[in-house]
DNA sequence: AAATTATGCAACCATATAGTTGCTTATTAA
DNA sequence: TTAATAAGCAACTATATGGTTGCATAATTT
């Protein structure tokens, strides 16, 4: 359905999977639904699901223990993010300039 | 209503636009939104419509010619994305051993 | 075995998003 | 001055998104 840097970028787009995403990577170990939604104001359905959107962006992961399942993050989906600005952090400095040796760079490609 | 960082992140999450907004990068010349709409299976509204969003997040601006309004694209605002990433970067290669680290030092913070 | 707890699933709701079409207006060209 | 062109505005549509509640089920605890 979406190609994968599309989803990357939907599940960090919303600022409630930012911060949880946030809490995941800085929690001492892994945490359960329960545990996540207990520290935002929101019920443990609309946690599940930003969950699940996170964890189908690689974001996050989960084993199951019994009736727990815990989540972890997986900041590593996020160097994709990283490869796609990399094109456009060469106009970052003297915009004009950079455009204008990529521009001549390729004129005769 | 939406803070900046959320603006940029929902600018580029969707394909269109990052297609709108490469396309004007590395255009020669600053585009008309009847220039844009051509090379873009979509309606002249649709596209300005997407302008109107990577403009509220920065990345684009415009000039007024007469009755043409010509874009161009901004990537300097990307830096902020790069910024929350950094964070996040500290974990990507070997990060159970990064995070170990991060944690350790910010234990008696 | 009964009560509690952690979760999933489904339905629902309100708003946002991505797109369209139709009409108006301002600028430019014939 | 008439025709063509570039764009804005408004209304509309369909689907996605972010959230909720209620109920079912599986695993633990008492």
């Amino acid at each position: 359905m979406q190609d994968n840097i599309t989803k990357l970028f939907k599940a960090i787009a919303d600022p409630t999977r930012r911060e949880i995403f946030h809490a995941l990577v800085i929690a001492t170990s892994a945490l359960s639904i329960t545990q996540i939604s207990d520290q935002f104001d929101m019920s443990r359905q609309g946690v599940t699901k930003h969950i699940k959107i996170l964890n189908d962006a690689g974001l996050v992961s989960m084993t199951e223990e019994g009736r727990n399942r815990f989540c972890f993050a997986d900041p590593k989906p996020l160097k994709a993010i990283n490869k796609w600005m990399q094109f456009y952090s060469q106009f970052w400095d003297d915009s004009l300039e950079n455009l204008d040796n990529y521009l001549n760079k390729n004129k005769d490609a």
